[in-house]
DNA sequence: AATCCGTCTATTTTT
DNA sequence: TAGACGGATT
C-alpha cells in the first residue's frame, strides 16, 4: 500500500485508526498535514466512506486548499465538491444550503471584520448611543464575544445599567443585520449551530452523511466551534481532531486550549497519539524549544526529537540598539547569502508589527530586496470595498453598508443631510434605504434618483453576463474605474479594480447557486494575500503569528526583550505569560537550519528611546546549546569560544555626578540585573529608575541602594 | 466637499 | 514616531 509508505510508527497508527475519535498531538513539523491527508485517502481507498462521506475543517483557506491539493495528489478522484474547508466557509455552505430553515434570504451577505464594525457603528447612531460610553470596537468585541459563547441578547446576563445597555445594543445590531441581510462571522457559526441544533432532521441528514470529521489546528477552536463540532458530530460519528497545544497563540482572539481536554472527555478518546518525530529541524534548534516550553505548567506534555543531529548552534546576537540590530541582520544575512542561502529561504520574525520599521530601513538601504506579510488584502484595500458595495447591491438592494458606502461614492451630490433624511424616511418606513430612496422627493431627490438610475441600468446590463463581464460593466457604469483614473495617486487603485476583473475570471464557484452572490462570499471569506507577489527571491519579514506553520532554512527572531517578547501588556493576562512562551516556541521551531536570536539595549517605541533588559526566554534556554555572537556579561557557555563583534556602541548621554547613567546595567543584591531608565535628583539624593525586567520596573535612592555597575 | 490640524494612542489577528 | 480620527476651516 502506497500510502502508507514512509510513515512512522505513530503517523501509520494515526492514519489508520480503527472508528473511534481520537486527539493527535501533532508537535511542529511532526508531520501533521501528512497524516490528515492520508487519513482521509486511507479512509476512501480502504473504502470505509466515500469522498462525501467526510468533513474536513480547517482555519485557513490555504490550508484547506493545500489539503485537498494533496488528496488529489494521492487518489484519483475529483475533490472539488468535498467538504473541505474553514469553519466559516463550510457554514457558509450549509446556511446558502438551507438559506430558509436558517430564517436569512438567499443572497444572504457576509460582513468581514471591517464591514462589522461599519454596521455597528451605523447602529450605534442610529440608537442615538453616547460614543464615549459606547465606543463601536467595544460594543462589536461585545457582540463577537457573547456570539462565540452562543448568547443572543436575551441570553446576555444583565449585571448592571451598563450590560443591559450593551445587551440592548446587540439586539439593535441583529436586528438591522436581519433587516439588510447580512451575516457576520461570528453569525455565520452561531446561525449553522441554531440551525443544526433546532433542526432535527437536518442534523440527522449531516450527521449520517459525515461519518467522519476531521479538525486541523484543534488547539485553535473556540467556544462555539466546539459546540458546532460536537453538535454535528453525535454520538455516533467519528472525530479526527489534531492539534498542538504548545502552539496555541490565539486565546486572545477566542481559541481555547481547553478545548482539547474537553474533547479527550467529551469524545472518550482512548488513543491519544503523539507525533514528536520532527523532521524539520535539527537537534540544538529542538532542544531550545523543548527547554523553552517545559517552563509552561499547563501542557499535555510532548518532546520533540529527531534523527539528523544536532546541527549548529542556536546564535544569540546583543546589540546596543535597535538599529544596530537592524545593521547586524543586514549583515548576517548578507553573509549568508554569500554562502549560497536563497533571500526567500530567510525569515525576519519580530512581535509586533512596530519592529520592522526600524529592520526595512536597514534592508532598505542595503538595497537588499524584502517582502513583509501582513497588512492590507487584496479584499480589503478601500477601493475594492467600493467595488464590491455595486456589487452587494445588486445582488440584495436592502444592503444598506453597500448603499452608504457607494450612494456618494464617486461624488454626486450626495451630502450627508440628504443621506440622513433618507435614513430617517427608511426608519420610519421600516425599509431599506433602497426602497425608501425612491420617495425621496425635491433637490436631494434627485441626486439620489440619479443614482438609483445607475443601480438599475447595472443591474439590467449585467442582467445574465458572466462573472467577469458583470464586473467590467460595473467598474465602467459605476464610474468606479474614470474616478481612480482622475485621481493623481490612483494608478494602484485602478491596478486593483482591474484585478478585481481576474478574480473574477478566475473565480470557479463550488456548485449550483448565484455566481454573483457566491463571489461576493469569496470576497468576505478569504480575503485574498497579504503578501507581495511570489517570484522574486525576497528576505521573509513577518510576526511571529503569521509564521505559523510556515518554515524556513534560517530564522531569525529579533527584539527579544523584556516588556517586547514577552510583550509587557501580556503580564496583565491571566496565562498572558505561558502565551507569549508558546509564542516564542511557535518561533523558534519555524527554523530548519539555523536559528538566530538578537535583542538590543535601546529601542525607540512610541516615539522615546527604551532600556530593555534581554528576554527571560534567553535564559530558558539551556547555554549549553547557544552561541554568543556578542560578549556577554556573566556566565560562560561551552561555544563562547566566537570571535565577539565590534563593541557595543550606546549613546551615552552625559555622566552625571553620583556616576551612574542612563543605560547603564547595574546590579542589585536583591533584584539581581537592570538597566537604568530615569534618573532625578544628583549627588547622594539621586533617584533612579530601573527596569529589573521580571523584577520589574523599581525607583531607588542611591543613597540606600547598594548598586554597582555591572 | 475637501483639507488641515491638533489630539490620542500604541500586541498579536486564521475567518 | 506615525497613523487614525474628529472637528474646524477653507
Amino acid at each position: 500500500m502506497s500510502l502508507l509508505e514512509n510513515l512512522n510508527p505513530e503517523q501509520l497508527a494515526a492514519v489508520t485508526l480503527p472508528n473511534q475519535s481520537a486527539l493527535i498531538l501533532a508537535g511542529a513539523g511532526s508531520g501533521k498535514t501528512r497524516v490528515l491527508t492520508t487519513r482521509i485517502a486511507w479512509l476512501i481507498q480502504t473504502g470505509n466512506i466515500g469522498p462525501n462521506g467526510l468533513l474536513a475543517v480547517t482555519f485557513t483557506n490555504k490550508a484547506a486548499r493545500e489539503m485537498l491539493t494533496r488528496i488529489s495528489a494521492m487518489l484519483p478522484i475529483n475533490v472539488r465538491g468535498m467538504w473541505v474547508g474553514t469553519f466559516h466557509g463550510l457554514c457558509n455552505r450549509m446556511l446558502r444550503a438551507h438559506h430558509r430553515d436558517a430564517g436569512l434570504p438567499q443572497l444572504f451577505q457576509i460582513l468581514d471584520s471591517q464591514d462589522q464594525h461599519a454596521a455597528v457603528k451605523r447602529m450605534l447612531k442610529a440608537a442615538n448611543a453616547d460614543e464615549d460610553r459606547f465606543p463601536p470596537r467595544e460594543v462589536q468585541n461585545f457582540i463577537n464575544a457573547a456570539k462565540e459563547e452562543g448568547r443572543r441578547p436575551r441570553d446576555v446576563e444583565i449585571a448592571d445599567e451598563s450590560s443591559r445597555r450593551f445587551a440592548d445594543l446587540y439586539a439593535a445590531y441583529e436586528e438591522q443585520c436581519q433587516r439588510e441581510g447580512a451575516v457576520d462571522f461570528a453569525e455565520l457559526l452561531l446561525r449553522t449551530y441554531e440551525l443544526l441544533s433546532k433542526n432535527e432532521v437536518l442534523r440527522e441528514h449531516y450527521r449520517s452523511r459525515f461519518r467522519h470529521i476531521l479538525v486541523d489546528e484543534f488547539q485553535d477552536t473556540n467556544r462555539l466551534q466546539y459546540r458546532w463540532l460536537k453538535l454535528l458530530a453525535g454520538p455516533a460519528n467519528v472525530v479526527f481532531a489534531v492539534g498542538d497545544d504548545d502552539q496555541s497563540i490565539y486565546r486572545f482572539r477566542g481559541a481555547n486550549v481547553g478545548n482539547m481536554a474537553e474533547f479527550e472527555r467529551d469524545f472518550h478518546v482512548q488513543n491519544v497519539i503523539r507525533l514528536e518525530q520532527n523532521y524539520r529541524s535539527f537537534g540544538h534548534i529542538l532542544d531550545a524549544a523543548n527547554a523553552l516550553i517545559a517552563h509552561n505548567k499547563r501542557r499535555l506534555g510532548k518532546n520533540l526529537w529527531t534523527s539528523s543531529g544536532k546541527g549548529e548552534p542556536v546564535r544569540v546576537h546583543e546589540a546596543g540598539s535597535d538599529n544596530e540590530e537592524a545593521r547586524w541582520l543586514v549583515e548576517e544575512i548578507q553573509s549568508l547569502a554569500r554562502e549560497g542561502l536563497r533571500l526567500a529561504d530567510i525569515a525576519m520574525l519580530y512581535r509586533s508589527n512596530a519592529q520592522s520599521r526600524v529592520i526595512e530601513h536597514a534592508l532598505f538601504s542595503a538595497g537588499m530586496p524584502y517582502r513583509v506579510y501582513g497588512g492590507l488584502r487584496f479584499f480589503e484595500r478601500l477601493e475594492i470595498k467600493h467595488a464590491l458595495a455595486y456589487l452587494r447591491l445588486l445582488a440584495n438592494p436592502d444592503d444598506d453598508g453597500a448603499f452608504l458606502r457607494v450612494a456618494n461614492f464617486p461624488a454626486r451630490g450626495i451630502g450627508a443631510r440628504t443621506l440622513e433624511q433618507l435614513q430617517d424616511a427608511a426608519k420610519s418606513g421600516g425599509m431599506s434605504l433602497y426602497k425608501a430612496a425612491g420617495a425621496l422627493a425635491g433637490k436631494a431627490g434627485a441626486a439620489i434618483a440619479a443614482f438609483l438610475r445607475i443601480v438599475e441600468s447595472l443591474r439590467s446590463e449585467t442582467q445574465g453576463l458572466p462573472l467577469k463581464e458583470a464586473v467590467e460593466v460595473m467598474l465602467e457604469r459605476s464610474g468606479l474605474v474614470a474616478h481612480y483614473r482622475s485621481e493623481k495617486d490612483g494608478a494602484d487603485r485602478v491596478e486593483n479594480l482591474l484585478e478585481l476583473v481576474n478574480a473574477a475570471a478566475a473565480y470557479i464557484q463550488e456548485e449550483d447557486a448565484n455566481d454573483l452572490a457566491a463571489f461576493l462570499a469569496h470576497a468576505a471569506l478569504e480575503s485574498g494575500d497579504n503578501q507581495a507577489a511570489e517570484g522574486a527571491d525576497a528576505l521573509q519579514l513577518m510576526t511571529v503569528h503569521s509564521a505559523k506553520g510556515l518554515e524556513f532554512q534560517a530564522v531569525f527572531v529579533t527584539g527579544l526583550e523584556e516588556g517586547l517578547f514577552p510583550h509587557e501588556q501580556s503580564v496583565f493576562e491571566d496565562d498572558g505569560l505561558e502565551e507569549e512562551r508558546r509564542l516564542m516556541y511557535v518561533a523558534i521551531t519555524r527554523a530548519r537550519a539555523r536559528l538566530y536570536l538578537s535583542f538590543a539595549q535601546t529601542r525607540m517605541l512610541h516615539g522615546q528611546t527604551r532600556y530593555n533588559v534581554a528576554s527571560r526566554f534567553l535564559d530558558e534556554i539551556p547555554a549549553g546549546g547557544l552561541k554568543w555572537l556578542t560578549p556577554r556579561l556573566r556566565g560562560s557557555s561551552p561555544m563562547e569560544d566566537v570571535a565577539w563583534a565590534a563593541p557595543k556602541r550606546v549613546p551615552q548621554p552625559a555622566v552625571p555626578d553620583h556616576g551612574f547613567r542612563i543605560g547603564q546595567s547595574v546590579l542589585h543584591p536583591k533584584f539581581g540585573q537592570g538597566v537604568i531608565v530615569n534618573a532625578e535628583g544628583s549627588g547622594i539624593d539621586a533617584r533612579l529608575q530601573i527596569n529589573f525586567g521580571r523584577q520589574g520596573m523599581k525607583w531607588l535612592a542611591l543613597e540606600y541602594a547598594k548598586l554597582q555597575p555591572a
